[in-house]
DNA sequence: AAGAAGGAGGTCA
DNA sequence: TGACCTCCTTCTT
């Protein structure tokens, strides 16, 4: 067994999945016992499992993106892996932002160095129990985004549809939405990972391997873990207002859009942000972006800034949105802040 | 070039 | 009918 040191990127790990594939690996705390007894198991390139976990269904696992929370500098944790696995060791501080290395983050796990702290004298169980609700919380603001149910086997051939573009989209994948056109979520659920990859022969596993993250999130939600939903906290989950403007039916407005955007600084703080927040005053960073990510959620793949700041600016008349006193190039105020 | 402003016609629930 | 979407022209930064 070798082993990986702390800072380690997971990216090392992706980018040698074939070395790890059916390996075992161990997690080995400084002055604890191994962890996982037999090791945990690659099961895909996103995440990993204790094989002496054995429930019904399928397996919940510890996503690889644990191993960020686990490589710290100070954490004390250390991977094991195989001798002569193929790995290509990549330290912190050459980590790219998640955006950029879509696969190593691939829910957008945002962790505070407070976490990881805590992280420390938790057990593993603990912690990917924390990971898991991480992961559904990141899973639930996608399902409010992309207005879709969370369970894929509740999605219509439009889910379907939204929820490839928005993977494509996280991913930086080139299209592959065409390759799963006219599926339901059911159709979607019943493919196996080969047929996936006849799709799409390049991504058609990328995207595999995102819908089974969906699926366990709606098994395990399904469950109702109270473990799990102790770590949903509270400030995180969508307040009923919020629920209202994009699961009552009605379709969301553009400028609901833009304050939900604007609650989520952690996720899209990149491309809008508040300038003035008691003022409503908001900036638009990345102005493709933001426009991106409304015709994902209108479903209008043609959609781009021009569109988007001709919408804004219809608000101008009706009083919800106007140019602040002092006008700038993609600044924004909102007439009645909350 | 990118963004701002606004007219005009079209789509859709 | 409202809320955009799309395309357009003109002006500003």
């Amino acid at each position: 067994m070798g082993s990986l040191e702390p800072g380690l990127n997971t990216t090392a790990l992706h980018s040698s999945r074939t070395g790890f594939q059916e390996s075992s690996l161990a997690l080995e705390k400084q002055d604890h016992e191994p962890k996982g007894g037999a090791g945990w198991e690659l099961v895909d390139r996103t995440s990993i499992r204790d094989p002496t976990h054995t429930p019904e269904r399928s397996p919940p696992s510890v996503y690889l993106s644990c191993f960020d929370m686990l490589f710290t500098e100070d954490s004390g944790w250390t991977l094991k892996v195989p001798e002569g696995a193929h790995v290509t060791p990549m330290r912190l501080e050459q980590r790219k932002e998640p955006e950029q290395c879509p696969l190593i983050d691939s829910q957008g796990l945002c962790l505070s160095p407070e976490m990881d702290y805590q992280i420390e004298d938790r057990s593993l169980e603990q912690v990917q129990t924390m990971v898991v609700g991480e992961v559904l919380k990141d899973i639930e603001t996608a399902c409010k985004l992309l207005n879709i149910p969370p369970d894929p086997m509740d999605w219509t051939s439009g889910n379907v549809q939204k929820w490839v573009l928005w993977t494509e989209h996280l991913y930086r994948l080139p299209q592959v939405g065409k390759s799963f056109q006219e599926l339901s979520g059911k159709d979607l659920c019943a493919m196996m990972e080969e047929e996936f990859r006849h799709r799409s022969p390049l991504w058609g596993d990328v995207l595999y391997a995102h819908l089974d993250i969906w699926k366990s999130a709606a098994w395990m939600k399904e469950r109702s873990s109270p473990e799990v939903s102790k770590f949903i906290g509270s400030d995180e989950v969508w307040s009923a207002t919020e629920a209202d403007s994009s699961c009552s039916g009605q379709p969301i407005h553009l400028w609901q859009f833009l304050k939900e955007l604007l609650l989520k600084p952690h996720k899209y703080g990149r491309c809008i942000s508040w300038l003035n927040k008691e003022k409503g005053i908001f900036k638009i960073e990345d102005s493709a972006h933001v426009a991106r990510l409304w015709g994902i959620r209108k479903n209008r793949p043609a959609m781009n800034y021009d569109k988007l700041s001709r919408s804004i600016r219809q608000y101008y008349k009706k009083g919800i949105i106007r140019k602040p006193d002092v006008s700038q190039r993609l600044v924004y105020q909102f007439v009645h802040p909350v």
